[in-house]
DNA sequence: AAGCGAACCTGGCTGC
DNA sequence: TGCAGCCAGGTTCGCT
């Protein structure tokens, strides 16, 4: 399910089961996942404890005691649960195949407090692997990456510098990660409905003529920056039966003021347009068509 | 060479 | 009830 802030959300529920704790055990329950998993990935792991987790774009990234950091990416259905010690079975996990195990339960992190970590996937568009912590840089996942929304560095002036020159519309640019990394498709339509931008214009025209910043590009990186702090602060959004780490669920789907909302009336105050859904490079678009330019 | 569509994989929902 | 068809939060590849 997982934008910027169900990646965060899910690494605020990991980091106090995980940081500080040591990996006692690592079943990996299958060769690969989008990726195969490298070399010895149970076998490195077992043993080192975890200094931190952080998050960059969608990669939540797990500091190791010798130096390699962890690094998953959630893909499309990618989910964590923490069981603690007690806790028979685990919410969530409704589906068992023959054997008695979960369906799609890939990874299995047991920890010295006694608390586990399951990692399901069913579509298995996420991977995990593991990069030396001085490598992680310069390393071909990370190096292309943009630049982080919630940063300082996401205005107006940055926007217009990014996305100068280019003829893909807006909703194409925003969602490339080698320029703003974080956002998925929902929180593209939520970002451009903010802002009454299009998803059809030319991103090169939220620059001027001299590379400067348009009105619409201040509005934009504003936008942006206000759909994903409320998201997080909502503790991320839920669709489908997504949950998170404990079980509880987002409720920031309830906020959108587009996605998913193909019929209803536009939400922006004195509109009186309709919400449309149109597909821009195979993904659905929902925007207003009336306040959005 | 930017930009687009298809592919990867599974499950859930809709409609016949 | 069954089944075909469509859709889904992401990313990468290959063709134009």
């Amino acid at each position: 399910m997982p934008e910027l802030p169900e990646v965060e959300t899910v690494r605020r529920g990991l980091e106090p089961a995980m940081v500080g704790a040591r990996l006692v055990r690592v079943e990996q329950r299958r060769p690969d996942l989008r990726f195969p998993f490298p070399p010895d990935f149970a076998a490195r792991l077992e043993g080192r404890t975890i200094a931190a987790l952080g998050r960059r774009a969608k990669y939540l990234v797990a500091d190791l005691d010798d130096g390699v950091v962890l690094v998953m990416h959630l893909g499309m259905s990618g989910r964590f649960t923490v069981t603690d010690a007690k806790t028979e079975g685990r919410p969530g996990a409704f589906h068992h195949e023959a054997g008695g195990l979960p369906a799609h339960d890939h990874v299995v992190f047991h920890l010295s407090s006694g608390a586990a970590v399951t990692y399901n996937d069913a579509r298995r568009f996420g991977f995990m692997t593991l990069v030396p912590r001085v490598d992680l840089p310069s390393h071909a996942l990370f190096r292309a990456l943009g630049v982080e929304p919630l940063g300082n560095a996401l205005e107006g002036a940055l926007l217009a510098r990014l996305f100068a020159g280019k003829t893909t519309p807006l909703k194409a640019a925003l969602l490339d990660q080698t320029l703003i990394a974080g956002l998925g498709n929902i929180y593209v339509s939520e970002s451009l409905h903010r802002a009454g931008l299009s998803p059809r214009r030319m991103a090169g025209t939220l620059a001027t003529r001299a590379g400067g910043p348009t009105a619409g590009a201040g509005r934009l990186a504003e936008a942006i920056r206000s759909v994903l702090e409320d998201a997080v602060a909502a503790g991320g959004s839920t669709l489908r039966d997504y949950a998170h780490t404990d079980g509880s669920l987002g409720y920031f789907q309830h906020a959108f003021r587009v996605y998913g909302r193909e019929g209803e009336p536009c939400p922006t105050p004195g509109c009186r347009g309709v919400v449309q859904r149109m597909v821009q490079s195979g993904r659905s678009t929902f925007y207003c068509g009336s306040c959005q330019r």
